[in-house]
DNA sequence: GCGACAG
DNA sequence: ATCTTGTCGC
């Protein structure tokens, strides 16, 4: 599985990072996102095990209501250890396992981690989006690259991430007193189009409500949805 | 060379 | 990411 997600690596660090070059320029940041999505998927990663089992959460949730309509969990042995800037060669395949695990694709997916605001443009989100073909959101809790001036304290205020002379992303206050989120378009989506959706899907927590569902779930907090039997789809 | 460094 | 209770501040 790991062989087709990451065709053409040869397993080394510098393979990683000319391979991330390469997918870099498939990027696509014009608009793809449906006017109206009719769901949307939140992915986020775990571990177990001292680090030997990832675990990735999935939930899937309506486009406008964003109630939850289905959520998996699924595990597989930890294959790389985490390098900045290689992120996505370690979550990625749990996290493509667990869209397959999902009982419809998505038309829209927020991951939790960078989109573009990447060394390379090809953060984790973007990753996604490049080998899936899905419209991707990235939303981190950290900066990895790029600088910006704090955004004012009131919830929706947001400034510009700037890395290189150009803007990769934006800090977005979120929430009343908590650190500024650092969002950036993945796949399928404009630079506006990632601080505008990600507006769109906060509902009173730092987090918008497709990763902070993910996230616990894959943190193993808060409620547990009923697991729904897992059959993956294609 | 030194510091930074998603999860 | 993960190990972990109470605690300070709003």
């Amino acid at each position: 599985m790991t062989r087709h997600v990451f065709a053409g690596w040869d397993g080394s660090i510098a393979g990683a990072r000319a391979l991330q070059e390469r997918l870099a320029a498939r990027v696509v940041l014009e608009d793809r996102v449906p006017a109206a999505p009719r769901t949307i998927a939140g992915f986020d990663v775990g571990f177990e095990d001292e680090g030997h089992t990832t675990r990735a959460a999935a939930v899937l949730l309506e486009g406008t209501s964003l109630q939850l309509i289905a959520s998996t969990v699924q595990r597989v042995p930890t294959s790389m250890p985490y390098v900045p800037g290689l992120l996505s060669f370690r979550e990625l395949p749990a996290l493509v396992q667990a869209l397959e695990f999902l009982p419809q694709v998505p038309d829209l997916v927020v991951v939790d981690g960078q989109g573009i605001a990447h060394p390379r443009r090809l953060g984790i989100a973007a990753h996604f989006g490049v080998v899936t073909g899905l419209p991707t959101l990235g939303v981190a809790k950290q900066v990895l690259c790029g600088r910006f001036e704090a955004p004012g304290p009131q919830p929706g205020e947001h400034t510009p991430l700037i890395h290189r002379g150009e803007q990769i992303g934006w800090a977005l206050r979120s929430k009343l007193r908590c650190n500024p989120l650092i969002v950036s378009p993945g796949f399928g989506m404009t630079m506006d189009g990632a601080l505008a959706w990600t507006r769109a899907l906060l509902r009173g927590y730092r987090l918008p409500e497709p990763t902070r569902l993910a996230d616990r779930l894959a943190s193993r907090r808060g409620p547990m949805p009923d697991d729904t039997p897992q059959l993956p789809l294609a």
